[in-house]
Formats: structure tokens, C-alpha cells, sequence
DNA sequence: CCATGAATAGAAAGCGCTTGCTGTACTGCT
DNA sequence: AGCAGTACAGCAAGCGCTTTCTATTCATGG
């Protein structure tokens, strides 16, 4: 039924070792059996057989990369960058290599069995993006899964996503606390005094460290902080309308609307002007992330600028062992502020 | 140093078959065994060797999903839902699945690539999104594939993207030209006689359908056209804005630009902004795909809408066997005009 | 009380490939 | 001419699992 190695080698005239030395390249072989071997892959149409390749060599060319949201193109475009750089067809690593984009969901059992399954693959490398989860039982299970998958001989990176300690993990860490703090000192330097802020979901890393730089600016600057001017919500557009609208509520004197994200900022935007206020001149707006459409917004969004792409790609050459991991197997890598039309000096 | 089945049969005192049985639950095994086994392998923190089953069962629980382009939220929305129902872990289906998104990049070597990477996994299914590209070698390559794959028993459906006959694959299509079409009657029902057309790539069956439907309309409507009112470019937004100030350049006359999508669109808003000009009071704007940042540009874009998650969710189930494949294995999958306040009457 | 069959467990034969080791035929020295 | 050295090619032993077939046990009914 199907085409086996053994086919094409009896094809070729030549034993399966032989076969299997042309088509993995690390033998000598000589030119012309190479030839002959290749003409009858070609004619039998004989494509390898995975699963028995990863079973005898006890690798695969599997690589998995971890995803909170496929849908968000902040994931979208770190696993744009990691795949390019893992190779995959047509990239410019040699070697073929599966790079696989797995959707967590940023449920942490998912990401827990997602990882059980990529161990079961015996994956050549794991990639893990975007923010951890707080709870420490399920820390401890990953970095537990984790530490397992690098003795198995799987690389493991992490990008954009704090350091897993004692897991052998080389971890990419965006600058979170820096970009929020730097973000909030730039509207406080406009003269902003009251302040909201949208956080994300409680019990997540990326969301504690945002609030921390913004609530550091503040204390820095001497501004007291009112409880009623931090909600937390989803990363989504609909969340920052919702919690804007909250905010509002709570406080309609606020000048100023910080966003755990982007596409916050835009459901922030949204709410104020569904509200009939103007941004800046009314209420300034910053977001996070600085994703391809926050240019587009109108006005267009202050935010921070976080190099997706180039963590992604770092972190894809290191999984595949073309870079160098950092010293310590940490680096930070950071934000860069872009002010841009949505953020004003505060009415009055 | 790795466990493997046989440790664990050692531990629980019984024969490997009986605990590959107890693992694949397909076969009745006393429940006091079934117990100890996976005492066993809870103690051994056993996992399963995936190629080895793989091998020997001769399938694999993997999953392939291509896109054309991981970073657009198009193919992100459709993934994240064909991969929901894929089941993968945590979703509702049984069995856990690996459900693998592929980057095509749109090129078409690296999609064949993948098709036979997949291959060579034994992929239990293969769903293929997006937009083909027109030319007739490399569709032949595809279908070729695409029936090998069958052959071999992996399940083959194409979401967003038009059919291949004779391959097996069932088909879920989208009607790029009826809502083409709509969309351009509906600026011609406001009066606009002078249409631009931002068109995606040349080589890629969306680019064409998409056109055809706004030709339709135009004709219908007895408009003559003007080749000047066409031109070709990506799908980004960058592309839109460089083709609009073609278009401006070319006809500064126009009252309307039809884009590719809801990107270029976007493109097209700040091109037009830039240029001095209001939207929808001197040139109205419309998209396509409707991506949720459309609601929020401003103003929000008139756009077709294309469910893209509820398409992705069928493919998804179709894929696992889960609903029954539409009759002739082709379905068409209608837009919907969604008129919003990027579109008015013409100037003047 | 034994034949009958259901329920359960085991033995063993691969699945298709990789790779260490073992030839075999040259090549180039001395 | 004789020997080491080199360049290939083949043999065969698995890799860790699934599954068919066979063996055993035990309950049942004639």
C-alpha cells in the first residue's frame, strides 16, 4: 500500500541504510548511489515516515510554540517571527522542522497538557509566549514539565514571559514594568493628575507588572492613588468599552485612561467618544503593546512599542540553537515609548 | 532513563499490552488492573512515546492547520475556532489532539512543504485556509497532495478557500464575489459613480473573486470603467495607503475606494486623511472581512462581514467527523453587508 | 459436573526507520 | 608487491508501542 524506505532501496538496488543515509544526509554516500537513490524516491513518490524517523532516532523535527490567543496579533506576530526563524519549509534554517503554533487559551491546564503532548512528540524545542499565569500551584507544574522537557533534550525558551528559575529555560523577558512606568510618567508630565487604569485578568504576570510601573510612576511623582481608579478586565476591546464606561462612572473627572493593552485602549477610545468626549482634549488615552492598528486609530494611540517581532525571531534562533542564549539565560528586553495623538495635556 | 510502557508494566505487574490497553481504553480491562496501571504510570510519571504509537498504530493524533499569515487576525480568528473544535487539549471533543497551525506565508512551495511534512507525520486531518493562488502548476502540485493525503486517510478540509476537485477535500468557500458585489451596489446605491478598487494580489483566487463581484456590480449598474480605477497591491494596510495615493493621483475625481480588505482599507482612511480628505464627505471607504478593529476605526469602516469563526468551527468539525460534510462536499459561505459611516452619499 | 462462552491477560510479531559495527574494494605509500 | 588507510555499502539490532491471536479463569446452564 504505502511506499517504504525498503521499497525505495530495492528500487535503487541498494540496502535501506543507504537509503535512509541519502535522505538524511549525514553519511557519505556516493554521488552516483546518492543519484540513484533520489531518482527512486522521486519515481515511487516515497515520502518518509515520520513517526518511525522520530521512533528509531529518538528526535523529532517538531518544535512547539505556545500561544495565550492565536487570534491576538500580539501572539500572531511573535509566532509569525519564532517560525520564521525555526526554519520550516522555505525558511532559512536548513533542515525541515514542523514549527507548530499551539493555542493555550491562556487556560493554565491547557498549557500544562499542550506541554505533555509536545513531550510526547519528543519536540526538538518549545517556545512559550506571552504572560504567566500567578498561581503558584500551576507554576510549579509547568516549571516542573518544564524542567522534564529540557532533560529530554527539548530546548525550551521563553518569550515575553517571566523566567521559569531551575527549569533550564532560556527566558526573553519584555520589559513590563519599565514601558508602564515610563508610559504613566509621560502623561504625568503633561500635567495629568487623575488617572484610570484598565489592568487585565488579576492573575497574571504581564497585568501585575504593567500596574506596578504605572503605580511606581505615581508614587515617584507624589500622586496619590484612588482604588477607584484601577479596574481589571479582559484584553480584549469589549472589556477596556466596559471598564472605561466603570471608570467613568466611578469618576468623571478623570483626564486621563491607561489600558492594559492596545485593543483596550481602542474599547477605551470607543466608550469616551460614545460618551461625548474627546480624546486628548478631554481625556488622554494610552495603550500597550503598540500593534499594527493603534496607528490607525484616530486619534492615533500613545503606547508603548514592544518589539514583537525581534523577541520573537531572538527566541526562535536561540530554540534552534543559532544564537547564543544569554548570560544567565535572562534577558530583558525592553519597550519604547511612542507618543502619539491619543495622549494631550488635561483639560482646564 | 526515559520510562517506557514496559517499566510500567513491570510496576503494576502486568503485561505491556495491558497497559497500552488501559492507556487507549479500547478494550476492556478489569478495573482493579486499570487501577494499578495507572498508579503506575502516575508514580513513573510516565508519557507516552508519541512516534512509537504513532508508528505502530499507523496514525497519529495531529492535527494541520495552514494559513497563509499567522499574524493576521483573518487567519488568526478562523485557527483559533477550527482549533477549538479540533479539540487539542481542553476542548470538547474526546481524545487529546495535537491541532498545528502551519505558516504558509502565502508561498506556495512552503505550503506543499507542509503538506508533506504533514504527510510524513500521518496527520489525522489537514485544514487549509485562505485563499489559493491561481497558478495552474502549483494548483495541480496541491490537488496532488491533497488526494495522496486522502489516500493515506488523512481528512482534508479547505476553509475560506475555493474548492479542489477531485480530491477528495471537502470544501467551505466564501463568497468573495456576492459580497464583492453587495458591497459595491451599496455605494452605488448612494450615488457614487467614480469608484476606486484596491485589489489584493494579482495571482491569488480571493484577489479575483472579490474584483469579479465589484465588476459585476458596476456593469449591472450600466457604470463603465476605467482601468485607471484599479490597482493591485498586498493585503496590509501599507499597501492600501501607497495605492490610494496612486488612485488619488491617477483620478483625484473619485468619490469612493472599494479595498481589499479591512486592512487596506484602513490603509486607504489614513492615505485619504492625510491627503486633506474627509471620510465619508469627500470619498467614502469600504473593506472587507470585517475584523473586529473595523468597528473601531474612525469613522467605522462599512465592510462585509465574513464569519470567519463560525466557518473555521464547521471546518473544524468536519475535520473531526464530528457533522456531516455539506452535499458535493462544497459549501458556500455568505458575507454580510455591514453598512456603518465610512460610506455616504457622494460629494457635490 | 462438564461443556460453553464471556471476560480478561499475555505472548509475540511487527510498524518503518536509524545507526553502530562489519565488511569490501580501492587508493596511495613504502 | 604488501600494507595501512579511506570511502562506501550492508547487516542487523533495536526504538517503544499496538494488536492479533492464544491462554486462562470463572460463571452459567443443561
Amino acid at each position: 500500500m504505502t511506499v517504504t524506505l525498503a521499497d525505495v532501496a530495492a528500487r535503487a538496488q541498494v540496502s535501506p541504510a543507504t537509503v535512509s543515509r541519502v535522505l538524511n544526509g549525514n553519511y557519505p554516500v556516493a554521488a552516483s548511489t546518492r543519484e540513484r537513490v533520489l531518482k527512486a524516491v522521486d519515481e515511487l513518490d516515497y515520502v518518509l515516515n515520520g513517526p518511525a524517523s522520530a521512533l528509531a532516532a529518538a528526535t523529532s523535527d517538531l518544535v512547539g510554540i505556545l500561544v495565550n490567543d492565536i487570534a491576538d496579533p500580539f501572539f500572531g506576530i511573535m509566532a509569525s517571527a519564532i517560525q520564521s526563524e525555526i526554519g520550516g519549509p522555505g525558511g532559512r534554517a536548513g533542515g525541515e522542522r514542523l514549527a507548530v503554533v499551539c493555542n493555550t487559551g491562556g487556560v493554565p491546564e491547557r498549557e500544562l497538557t499542550y506541554l505533555t503532548l509536545l513531550q510526547r512528540q519528543r519536540a526538538a524545542a518549545v517556545v512559550l509566549t506571552g504572560g504567566a499565569v500567578e498561581d503558584a500551584t500551576h507554576k510549579a507544574a509547568v516549571a516542573a514539565k518544564l524542567r522534564k522537557l529540557a532533560e529530554a533534550g527539548t530546548r525550551v525558551v521563553l518569550c515575553g514571559r517571566p523566567p521559569a528559575p531551575e527549569t533550564g529555560a532560556i527566558a526573553l523577558t519584555f520589559d513590563n514594568r519599565g514601558g508602564g512606568r515610563e508610559l504613566t510618567e509621560h502623561l504625568l508630565g503633561l500635567g495629568h493628575r487623575r488617572l484610570g487604569y484598565i489592568a487585565g485578568p488579576e492573575e497574571r504576570t504581564t497585568t501585575r507588572h504593567r500596574l506596578e510601573g504605572h503605580r511606581a510612576a505615581l508614587a515617584a511623582h507624589g500622586v496619590a492613588e484612588d482604588p477607584r481608579w484601577t479596574v481589571h478586565g479582559r484584553y480584549d476591546r469589549q472589556s477596556g468599552y466596559e471598564a472605561t464606561l466603570e471608570l467613568l462612572r466611578r469618576d468623571p473627572s478623570l483626564t486621563a485612561v491607561v489600558a492594559a493593552n492596545d485593543s483596550v485602549a481602542l474599547g477605551a477610545c470607543a466608550a469616551l467618544r460614545d460618551s461625548g468626549l474627546r480624546i486628548p482634549g478631554d481625556v488622554s488615552v494610552a495603550g500597550f503593546d503598540d500593534l499594527p492598528f493603534s496607528i490607525d486609530a484616530v486619534p492615533s494611540l500613545t503606547t508603548v512599542r514592544l518589539p514583537l517581532a525581534e523577541a520573537g525571531a531572538r527566541a526562535g534562533r536561540i530554540a534552534m540553537g543559532r544564537e547564543e542564549p544569554p548570560p544567565g539565560g535572562i534577558a530583558t528586553v525592553r519597550g519604547e515609548l511612542m507618543v502619539r495623538g491619543s495622549s494631550g495635556v488635561p483639560r482646564g
